[in-house]
DNA sequence: GGAGTGACAGTTG
DNA sequence: GCAACTGCCACTC
């Protein structure tokens, strides 16, 4: 499979799917790990089709604020709250505490030569 | 084939 | 420092 077929929607998923427990990261760091900074937006839709695949926790992709932006995209209740308690992030009023200590960028954390 | 929408981010006033 | 606007790419209708 080449990347480049790829489309981003895929590329999305992979990135999402390789953040690991407890941490979190935004729509902004996964854009721009794929190439696409500007394109963040793209990432949030992603995570909208996402949704409908248990393989992509999308509960761990929130906004540069922090904001569970999708949360009713899950259910309409706090499970996506629930799921990063539940991980061990802190959350408060649909929205990550000490984002900073729970942000996980692909960037910094994986490498762009790899799997993907 | 064209126009509109979308779980945002970055920049400017 | 805070508030508001534009840009951006992919997908759906």
């Amino acid at each position: 499979m080449k990347p480049e077929t790829l489309h981003f929607f895929d590329r999305v998923y992979e990135v999402v799917k390789q953040i690991p427990s407890g941490k979190v990261t935004n729509y902004g760091a996964i854009a721009r790990y794929l190439g696409a900074a500007k394109s963040a937006r793209i990432v949030g839709y992603a995570m909208n089709a996402s949704h409908n695949m248990d393989d992509v926790p999308a509960h761990r992709v929130v906004n540069r604020n922090g904001l569970l932006t999708g949360k009713f995209h899950f259910d309409g209740t706090n499970l996506m709250q629930q799921l990063l308690e539940n991980e061990g992030v802190e959350v408060k009023n649909n929205q990550v505490k000490n984002l900073k200590d729970y942000y996980w960028d692909p960037n910094e954390e994986l490498n762009l030569h790899d799997t993907i």
